[in-house]
DNA sequence: AAAGTATTTCGATAGTGATTGAAATAATCG
DNA sequence: CGATTATTTCAATCACTATCGAAATACTTT
């Protein structure tokens, strides 16, 4: 990941809206969820709904596919998973400071484990 | 860390010279830099980086001390290390998806592991 | 104290960003 | 087709952000 690439990811993530929505797709999964749905849990106006929609996907944190009427959105793990990376590289040159886990599986579900 | 602090830090990274900024004094260290040698490494003029120091604080991201005429920045690790946790929280619902490696200390390097 | 170095403060400006209301497009149903 | 539902597009507005130049503050050296 390029430096415009996280720059572009993290101005996504830095709105309270947008926050909200991806967090919300994020625990979604990948099923993800109806724009209206979106809207609905969020109370947001469609419109500024599809405004931020079209900033998260830019950004490639999210994805979107029509099913009927509604647009399914879901978030794109690989993109957050590249971000974090990129945002520690070269962290904490031999300095004290504590490893987090990341994106970790849920444990005792066992998913179809693909990839 | 609560919705609000999350989107202040990734503000604070959502823009190209306060990422480099954060990034270099994440590579430099707990030991920090000098307000001037950053300028100086990113070609920034002092009073703008001031301003962008101003927002990497505000957002709990860097700290400052004062050593002679120099402003000793220095990054927060701790801070960046909650903001990870928070974007990665209930993520993947047991769905495939890449655990990270995020801020691992150097391996082998044995460094002085105080606070 | 005066001069020099390091950084911050202030005021102005140009560019972006979020939200709203109204209208348009897309798909489904009777 | 006409009506309904789901979402997007467009235009306008207000607020905020980044950068700049000039001046101020803080500390050091002589």
């Amino acid at each position: 990941m390029e430096t415009s690439d996280a720059v572009a990811a993290l101005a996504a993530l830095a709105q309270d809206n947008r926050l909200d929505i991806f967090r919300l797709l994020v625990q979604a999964g990948p099923k993800g969820m109806a724009a209206g749905r979106v809207a609905e849990e969020l109370k947001l106006a469609p419109n500024t709904l599809t405004f931020h929609f079209d900033r998260l996907r830019g950004a490639g944190l999210v994805t979107v596919r029509r099913d009927g009427r509604s647009m399914i959105y879901a978030a794109r793990y690989e993109t957050m998973n590249s971000l974090l990376a990129f945002l520690t590289k070269n962290c904490c040159q031999g300095a004290p400071c504590a490893p987090t886990e990341v994106c970790k599986p849920v444990r005792g579900k066992r998913p179809k484990v693909s990839a």
